[in-house]
DNA sequence: AACACACTTGAACAATTACTCATATGTTTT
DNA sequence: AAAACATATGAGTAATTGTTCAAGTGTGTT
């Protein structure tokens, strides 16, 4: 089912601003990056995932520690460090029965403590 | 409909691993601060939202010249602005007919660049 | 080999979400 | 006052998502 896609009627004020929207546009990255960009934030968007971020930011951990640690099944989390290993967040390590995960780079505690710092501004 | 809130069984390397469980669990942020931050990062997982800010660091810009630039309808912009002004992100002054967007404060980019730095170590 | 354990995976379902469309609000122009 | 413009908003909808449940895989133990 093709959606009929409808040219954006330009209004007024893009004409007035035209030099502004084009020198934007000339800024902008690429699509691509920002999708990246906006895949990666969404990875960062579920307390879920943010709380195994952080416990693995403390320490290794296998499956059923972390489920056992935010009270939640094996198989929620087990789905959640799914997600996290495709985003190139975590990375596992077998031994024997047990599955160990950690985190794959250091940008994450990074990553928080930005947003960390919003927070604060925010509720001043 | 009370959803049926079953105990999560402890395995046994639960209870080898307990000192390290407890360890994390001593040194999670609050409940409420992940939550947030989470909440946070969802604004952020989106490459609409994330255009707009992209956009909004370069200039202030009204809503039709956001639309125009992303090839948007005038409404899906509008929307995604409430958004943003919700998390505090961007503000917002009217001049006549016409509404000014800029951002809330100067974080915004630096969460991107914690962003991007994490997305050109993975293409690595 | 049979079993138990740690974990993974696929399907199903409820909840959320981004956009569209129609309509409403606020401002300026006529 | 009426019309035009810029924006906001509410309802509706298709798509996505997080969890549960049931069944599967891989490893160690008996």
């Amino acid at each position: 089912m093709a959606k009929k896609i409808q040219p954006i009627e330009r209004c007024d004020c893009d004409v007035i601003h035209e030099e502004i929207v084009n020198k934007v546009r000339e800024k902008m990255p690429q699509e691509e990056t920002l999708y990246d960009l906006a895949e990666l934030f969404k990875v960062f968007g579920d307390s879920t995932r943010i709380k195994i971020l952080w416990a693995l930011d403390e320490s290794e951990m296998c499956v059923c520690d972390i489920a056992f640690l935010l009270n939640m099944t094996q198989s929620a989390i087990s789905h959640q460090l799914r997600v996290l290993k495709q985003a190139g967040l975590v990375k596992s390590r077998r031994e024997g029965k047990i599955v160990f995960y950690s985190l794959e780079d250091e940008h994450v505690k990074q990553i928080f403590d930005q947003g960390l710092i919003h927070i604060s501004e925010e509720s001043k």
